[in-house]
DNA sequence: TTCCATGTTCCGCA
DNA sequence: TTGCGGAACATGGA
């Protein structure tokens, strides 16, 4: 489930898993998974290569490999996967470390994407991506004047890459759930109290969810996360969760608690 | 069989 | 310019 936590959780398990190995060959299982790049391209370029560190920003994950960075995006159902014997069902792309080692990139929907660049920060740049929410220069103030002069429902506004890059659907709803704030309400018809406490709630909502490794199981059963469901209790209010669209996307809220 | 899905992009219209 | 609805992409699972 790829929203920033996810990704996060993959950034650390690449780090702790397929940093400092050689990497002895890539199999591109399933080239429709790369983006710009040719697969030959991919595959002269990186073999041989050790990665050395990650970085992540939004739902964007880098590795560094030297003379080039690794780019995944993990679409709808992208993850990773080390191993020695068995790839993952849906891997498209392998690759293989000094030792006997492996890491597999999988996607089974195809909505990833993996692509090499020559700097994360240029990409970030160029893409027009807005800033990582837990990163240090997102403050209450910046986060104000990303929303200043906007006029879409706050929902489409924190869904939208280029203003805050990282939340996706759920992350959404369940931020708006705990901030009690409708996710059709105009974005300019939030207080300033509100926007205040919108930005407080991501950062700990992905600080909490990132310690659990964003596993569902194991997030709070106060999160909306668990009752996505029409008819459903709110374990806040005891109202009744409905369903919408927003964005495009199915929406689930309290009809009681939010407004 | 039908519907739905954690993401992104592109097009047309207001 | 901004915002939004709809469609498309590819595929498994309920």
């Amino acid at each position: 489930m790829p929203e920033l936590p996810e990704v996060e959780t993959y950034a650390r398990y690449f780090a702790r898993h397929a940093l400092n190995q050689r990497i002895a060959s890539v199999n591109v299982i399933d080239e429709r998974i790369l983006g710009e790049v040719r697969k030959e391209t991919f595959v002269r370029k990186l073999k041989g290569c050790t990665f050395t560190s990650v970085r992540r920003h939004g739902k964007h994950f880098f590795a560094d490999a030297g003379a080039t960075w690794l780019h995944l995006h993990f679409g709808m159902t992208g993850d990773l996967a080390y191993y020695r014997d068995t790839p993952p069902r849906f891997a498209k792309i392998v690759f293989a470390f000094d030792g006997g080692m492996h890491l597999a990139f999988e996607d089974v929907r195809l909505f990833g994407l993996a692509d090499l660049v020559d700097s994360p920060d240029d990409f970030i740049r160029e893409r027009g991506l807005g800033p990582d929410p837990l990163d240090r220069a997102f403050t209450p103030k910046r986060f104000a004047a990303l929303l200043e002069g906007r006029r879409g429902a706050i929902k489409s506004l924190l869904m939208t890459q280029e203003i805050i890059a990282g939340l996706g659907n759920l992350y959404v709803d369940e931020v708006l759930y705990q901030t009690a704030i409708h996710p059709r309400r105009p974005v300019h018809r939030l207080k300033d109290a509100e926007v205040q406490t919108v930005f407080a709630t991501i950062r700990r909502i992905l600080r909490e969810s990132i310690a659990r490794q964003a596993r569902d199981a194991e997030l709070p059963g106060a999160f909306l996360f668990h009752h996505r469901e029409v008819g459903e209790r709110c374990p806040r209010c005891g109202g009744t969760i409905r369903r919408t669209v927003v964005f495009g996307r199915t929406t689930y809220f309290c009809a009681k608690h939010q407004r």
